[in-house]
DNA sequence: CCGATCTGACGACAGCGGTAGTCATGTTAT
DNA sequence: ATAACATGACTACCGCTGTCGTCAGATCGG
């Protein structure tokens, strides 16, 4: 029970979404063409990666000049949202102090991480401050 | 192709790990005894992770009184460590900027958490700022 | 001593993700 | 039209994780 919400995405699956997202609308040759130069996959892994991704609901396609162009369906930001989310609350327990633990311990935290995440509390506090409905970004 | 470290640990895996961490040093039988209660799995899947747990390293034990008792080998702490940085770097990107944007949209972000980030990230500071060997000017 | 238990080693099976081959079609160039 | 190539629907296979069942051996109560 209260097993993966629903969303189920792979490693590589979530790899390749973003891809596709920055690309999109893509078709599954050009999608091939150029990732599967870089990772050394094979055509049709990509091209099952996208089936499963657009029965998912990740993906939709349309047809266009007798070939599928692929876009993804939800912003990539609020998939991942949704994976991190799912992290956090299916392995972490819904708690982010293990999070603190493993950034506290990070030695090698780039300064530019550093300087996100000091901004990332920044908002965080205004918004628990005027928790009301503030709007920022 | 950089897979995952090398931990793989399930999520109730992970659970239960933190179960007999808690614990320590516990007998199957006991674990089986409270955990299946709640979980509602049988005395065999328990038996069948720590055993697991126990081939990949996570768990030790020792015959007392002809039963085992497991104890976890490694903090559970760094374990977590472990799982969150396989996370970040496997699925993530290595960015921890997604789980910024992650948190910066979860309302419901206890007071007390926010402190825990607030304490975290100023730690972060430190550490960064003298790890430089001495010379951060 | 015998049966009821408890324990633990194994084996089994299903679902999912990663990877890829096959095949039927469709398209295109000759 | 025919061969070559592109496309995509399917199927397959493996390893991991979650779940159990079965069995053999150790133990305990009569």
């Amino acid at each position: 029970m209260a097993k993966k919400t629903q969303s189920s995405l792979g490693r590589v699956e979530l790899e390749l979404l973003q891809y596709i997202d920055k690309q999109q609308p893509i078709s599954v040759g050009d999608v091939a063409e150029h990732w599967c130069e870089r990772t050394g996959q094979a055509r049709t892994t990509v091209l099952t990666m996208m089936e499963r991704l657009l029965k998912k609901g990740f993906l939709s396609r349309k047809k266009v000049d007798g070939v599928y162009r692929y876009s993804t369906k939800k912003s990539v930001s609020a998939v991942i949202s949704d994976v991190i989310s799912d992290f956090v609350h299916g392995v972490l327990g819904g708690s982010i102090a293990p999070l603190a633990a493993y950034l506290s311990q990070e030695r090698k935290l780039d300064p530019a991480e550093l300087e996100e995440l000091k901004q990332m509390v920044d908002k965080l506090a205004k918004k628990s401050d005027s928790s009301s409905k503030g709007k920022q970004s």
